[in-house]
DNA sequence: AATAATTTTTAGATTAACCTAAAAATTTAA
DNA sequence: TTAAATTTTTAGGTTAATCTAAAAATTATT
């Protein structure tokens, strides 16, 4: 069945934020990921439950069938393969990519995405440490825990981040913060949940929660 | 100006269709080549002159103006840098890319566009041969002829086809024709203007007046 | 458990791109 | 140079995706 970027999209939408969660996902939370009102979100959900990509009954929010979820994979794998090739044979720094991404990932043929998988050798991860999905739309499991999460007096190593927005990852490069990084924590302040961390051996600096919560590290 | 991937489209092929004639062009000549009705073209040619892209009176045809130009240039640009990079990175045949690359132009981000130039070697013609305008929309001139205007016991080179769609490139590569191929002309036909030739000093054959008409030669 | 606050849906419009059918303009031919 | 044929435009509708405002359902609070 034909499908348009919009539908793309909202399927996208609404697998990440099944990421986050067991619960089904409400009206407002596509909208606000989707920048649009939540009565636009109600024509589509039941556009999109009549199609069979997702599971909706009105009040209860929504869930992807099993149709949508290979679908929704199939957009996740396509941009994360897009963003490596950006960065490793375009010349790309990690912080540029999502946006070409974005687009690039509603291209439509399964012939370029497979060969586009081999020339870039069938990697794991895309530029962010997200791990791409394969041909069969499985995901490899990869299991890092958010630097948030990390006890005082640990060494970990950057392994990804859970956000690929513009503003995150230029902070993180003004940070000195890519893949691969070492991280020693030496102290999480109770009172903000600040924790101070020294990056690759250099003096250690403080980093906000917030942006603790959004790196993904390997112990 | 914001521009949709429809208004894109009608700029590349009202800018296909000048190449050919110094006239101006027929709202039907732009509905035939769009798939679409008359009355749905004059409707976007008013709205595209509104915009300044295009030099418009009713009844009287229309003309890219030199903004429209520019913008048709960027998308055919686009659309052979990625097919030279679907044939020379991604191992595609010539006759498998065009519809791959009709999606590929409207992805948006000259950096992209720039960095592919660089990384296909700054090329001068896509893999039919035709010539890739540079960064500044100019056109390499390249002054092919069409196969059709060779005359009798000359030989030529094939440089470039005037149409690339899948059936027409499909048939050359059944009659083993592709980039570079040698043309020994024993005869052209004066009944139907078919042409007796061989190809890389294969015993020779006939080919069609509308074949040849679509193939560029250098002598 | 009743009321208040919030979320979600419905109702009714809007815009872009298309359509068909009919009218108007232009071109061709008698 | 009129009439016929063709082309182009106008008028009025449709569909997808959006919107605002109001109604309905759900959830939270007293």
């Amino acid at each position: 069945m034909a499908i348009s970027f919009t539908e793309e999209n909202y399927l996208k939408v609404i697998h990440r934020l099944s990421e986050a969660t067991q619960e089904d996902i409400s009206t407002n939370a596509v909208a606000e990921q989707m920048q649009t009102k939540a009565a636009s979100v109600t024509d589509m959900l039941r556009k999109l439950a009549d199609k069979g990509w997702v599971n909706y009954q009105k009040y209860q929010g929504v869930r992807l069938s099993p149709t949508g979820e290979k679908i929704a994979l199939s957009i996740v794998r396509k941009h994360r393969l897009w963003e490596l090739f950006l960065v490793e044979k375009m010349g790309f720094n990690w912080d540029e990519v999502h946006d070409i991404a974005e687009q690039l990932e509603h291209i439509e043929s399964d012939e370029l995405v497979n060969k586009l998988d081999e020339y870039l050798g069938f990697p794991k991860t895309d530029p962010h440490g997200d791990p791409i999905p394969n041909k069969d739309g499985i995901l490899p499991e990869l299991a890092y825990s958010q630097l948030s999460d990390i006890k005082a007096n640990k060494t970990c190593k950057l392994m990804g981040v859970a956000q690929d927005s513009t503003v995150f990852l230029q902070l993180l490069t003004k940070l000195n913060l890519s893949l691969g990084a070492k991280l020693d924590i030496h102290e999480i302040n109770e009172f903000d949940r600040s924790i101070f961390v020294s990056i690759n051996d250099a003096s250690p600096i403080f980093i906000s929660h917030e942006v603790a919560k959004n790196i993904l590290v390997k112990s």
